[in-house]
DNA sequence: CATTATTCTTGGATCGATTCAAATTTCCGC
DNA sequence: GCGGAAATTTGAATCGATCCAAGAATAATG
């Protein structure tokens, strides 16, 4: 690479303060580190020739080596680097990890494993004591990929089963059911779910065969939640059509089309994520259909936007800052143990929910 | 028997695994860093060592030292880490940083410099190529602090004079004249400005005299290009009110106080952030001022919020998403030169402005 | 002033890799 | 089986610091 402004080579390191103060570089060393321990004559003299000499202080590099700790945290992702910028969800989980790093003078490292070994700086390569996994999409790769590196890490909104990591995860099936309650109790007898994957890359209508069947546990234990608590209002579960979508916008309205193309539409809505709920919301109001009045939909995850849209969001919401925090911690305070949290989940009710129309 | 420090499981160094396989150091890195050199024999012997060892590939911090390059960007302010994602203008701008940290596989650290020394992981530790500077508040001492690191580093949203550094700027003259003449035109002729500081910590109407002095040059350049924009309509300027904020809700609201005591209130508010000229559409609002029929307000920045808040917000929008990108360009193509740039802006027309009222 | 206690300073070892010139092997054709 | 080129491997040097046992200098005490 271009070496800096001046077109001497080498930065100056800190022996070569020492050798031009006159001092071994132990000494030199402990003018900057430990510098109690020095003479204050000594001390004065080495600052003064390493300002002179215009030395930047000893490198966190040659530091790092021989402390062994980096004080950072990677954040870890199959997804692009903007994900932590511009998912909501990523964003509020994020502030959390943030709040426990302010806290301890932590740093936050930002690791995209999208296209693996090409990138310079990946979950191999990343300066960083522990990491945290967005196991979104991918999960089992990153997963996989993180455990080689043999540093902590805790894995998050974890969607498969493995008892030898780290995780933090929520009630899954508690949160479904206070879902399908909500809207049971409101009158609602028509549904239709707008699921997570069930496998990476297959979106579409899940056939009955499929329905015990998705690889991913969260989309599972949902799934069984909405089915289980359906089932006590008297509802035939084998009728509701279950939708498979990528969570986002294309696959989510090609569900819906899907979905309220029948004969006997759906009044209610459970979606498994508040980013296929919004989606559907603007959908449903496109096409002239009032929410709550004509459907009424119930997200999950609970991010701020659900509160801002219109009509605001009823929604299942994870503690979602709160687990990042946990999750910073649990890295902070590695023991070398292998911890995990369930975290609970509330439905929050607003006004995206309303008594069943009257047939 | 036992190794002396049986408990503490070393981790395995490379060393380990060349000795086990019976090579030397450089060809047991070889193996690692560049296989294709090495006798096929040889390296499955080796690669196979280490699989049984446990080795978990080469250590980067040994790596990086030799190296010299970390391949990462840090991305430092004065503010908590949370900022970055919780703040608009900040989100947009790493969304932007992110692009090109992803385009070239750099890796990407957020370093905050809110207490200084006291931090494991600061400006004088992180361990980075080089930074980005977000001088929102504490701009000096943030450039100062970095300087002395001696890594390349950019600052934007920088809000004072210093040509010896890189920086990325926007037109704020210009920027501030659209907003000004776009009300000027729609008829306005009673103004108020809410303003960014002046200085540090320093908040209320701004007397006269002080109305040249601001220490920041964002907001001094805005202010003169308000001015000079509303002299050409005829509007004596030392009778529009301006008061200085801090830029968050509280100083903001004291502001709008202030402005709307009068006997003669402004019908239009230019606001030098998006932050403020949305406070001010709530407080207006919640006081039973219509926006845009009793005041119209013109925002400053261009985040996506004012997109969606109602009504939607008439904004001097920067290209932040652009500024990211070229700033991460510029550490990513370091060649030791200072560059400075200026990003035009232009003048959004959404729905919070309109004609003045008829006295 | 000698002796002991105390405070500083020294220089080698270490952290975990990569690099490169030199030494060694292997490979070929004859 | 030999000479020389090509392919591999070696091992010392380097990256930039910190740590620590041991030695040196200074201060305190009898």
């Amino acid at each position: 690479m271009a070496s800096p402004i001046e077109g001497q080579a080498r930065p100056i390191r800190l022996a070569d303060i020492a050798k031009a103060a006159g001092v071994s570089h132990g000494t030199a060393s402990n003018v900057f580190s430990r510098p109690e321990i020095v003479r204050q004559e000594v001390r004065e003299r080495v600052k003064a020739v390493a300002e002179a000499m215009g030395y930047a202080g000893p490198d966190p590099k040659g530091r790092l080596l021989r402390a062994g700790k980096v004080n950072a945290i990677g954040v870890g992702t199959t997804e692009p680097l903007s994900y932590f910028f511009e998912d909501p969800f990523a964003r509020v989980m994020m502030a959390g990890i943030s709040q426990a790093c302010d806290a301890t003078g932590a740093g936050i490292a930002l690791v995209s494993a999208q296209n693996d070994e090409k990138l310079a700086w990946n979950i191999q390569s990343a300066l960083v004591d522990g990491f945290i996994l967005f196991c979104i999409e991918g999960g089992p790769r990153l997963v996989e990929l993180t455990r080689e590196r043999r540093l902590p890490f805790v894995a998050l909104a974890i969607g498969f089963d493995d008892d030898t990591i780290s995780m933090i995860g929520i009630d899954n099936v508690a949160g479904s059911r206070l879902a399908a309650r909500h809207l049971g109790e409101l009158g609602h007898r028509r549904f239709a779910v707008l699921s997570l994957p069930f496998v990476d890359d297959s979106t579409g209508l899940v056939t009955p065969e499929r329905l015990g069947t998705a690889l991913y546990t969260a989309t599972r234990d949902r799934l069984a939640g909405y089915f289980e608590e359906l089932s006590r209002f008297g509802i035939d579960t084998n009728k509701v059509p279950v939708y498979e979508t990528g969570n986002e916008e294309t696959s989510t309205k090609a569900g819906l089309e899907t979905i309220f193309a029948g004969a006997e539409p759906p009044t209610a809505i459970l979606a498994m994520s508040d980013r296929m709920a919004l989606i559907a919301i603007e959908w449903l109001t496109a096409r002239g259909l009032k929410v709550p009045e004509d459907v009424s939909i119930v997200g999950f995850d609970g991010v701020p936007e659900g509160a801002l849209c219109d009509p605001p969001l009823t929604t299942i919401a994870q503690p979602i800052a709160e687990i990042g925090r946990r999750a910073a911690r649990m890295i902070l305070d590695y023991d070398g143990a292998v911890r995990r949290e369930t975290m609970g989940v509330e439905l929050v009710v607003r006004a995206s929910t309303g008594p069943a129309p009257r047939t």
